[in-house]
DNA sequence: AATATATTCAACCATAAGGGTGAATGAATG
DNA sequence: CATTCATTCACCCTTATGGTTGAATATATT
């Protein structure tokens, strides 16, 4: 995956407007823009900026049928995004079981402190 | 949870030199200010800026120990981000089940075109 | 053909974002 | 106490963002 397609999606993700847009879809089903502005109080064309981020972040796609466009919301990049956050739990408790690994190795040396969430890694702890 | 708190943290995220920070600080545990500049082709300055971003998105938190700074991730924002994700989905998947339902108590009436996922509802297809 | 509807395009404005530089602050060290 | 080191603060610049309005485009409707 893109690094530059998940900051698009993240950008895309970060206004509030937007996710509500997003909500929207996600639980009615495809909106024409028209309804979807309905929803809120801005101009007809703000809200179809903001469709167009999301459409370029590929969060929503668009069908048209004669003068009348239906956004529809994409369920895969919800789905990649979420793997990033889920990647960067998992390094982290990667490494937080390391840590323990070698508290615990270490416990007749000298008692550490415990807490091995504050007390962090070789740069951390004083 | 605030709105406005999920808009920073997604906003914080949204830019790839805070993606890498953060992804530095779960791999590494907590870096100095000065440790995390050198990984970038960018000043100082610019990173300190980019973990003040991150911090007032409560991304990382900050433990000042003499004249240097240690910068630490935290678990808390991106848990409740991915659940915001993760909810965005579980309406989905419950909106698509209403739809095969309807469809299939239909499906002696006039036999559907099958494919839930583009024949969207009551407002999509025409 | 004329008109109404649905939507985008273009230009504009204010403010935020991301970058840089130089000075200021605070703590360690000779 | 002077100096170096770690970091932020203040200011500047350029570009992006979110909003507005008015015109343009394309499709329906009468």
């Amino acid at each position: 995956m893109d690094d530059e397609t998940l900051s698009r999606i993240l950008k895309a993700a970060g206004d509030t407007t937007r996710r509500r847009i997003l909500t929207l879809l996600v639980q009615e089903g495809a909106l024409r823009v028209t309804a979807l502005a309905a929803h809120f109080d801005m101009s007809l064309n703000s809200v179809s900026k903001h469709i167009k981020v999301l459409e370029e972040a590929g969060l929503v796609t668009r069908r048209t049928v004669g003068r009348e466009h239906f956004i529809a919301a994409e369920l895969e990049p919800l789905k990649v995004t979420e793997a990033w956050f889920g990647d960067l739990k998992s390094i982290w408790e990667l490494r937080l079981e390391a840590l323990e690994e070698l508290l615990v190795a270490k416990d007749d040396d000298n008692a550490p402190t415990g807490n091995a969430r504050s007390g962090t890694a070789r740069n951390g702890t004083a």
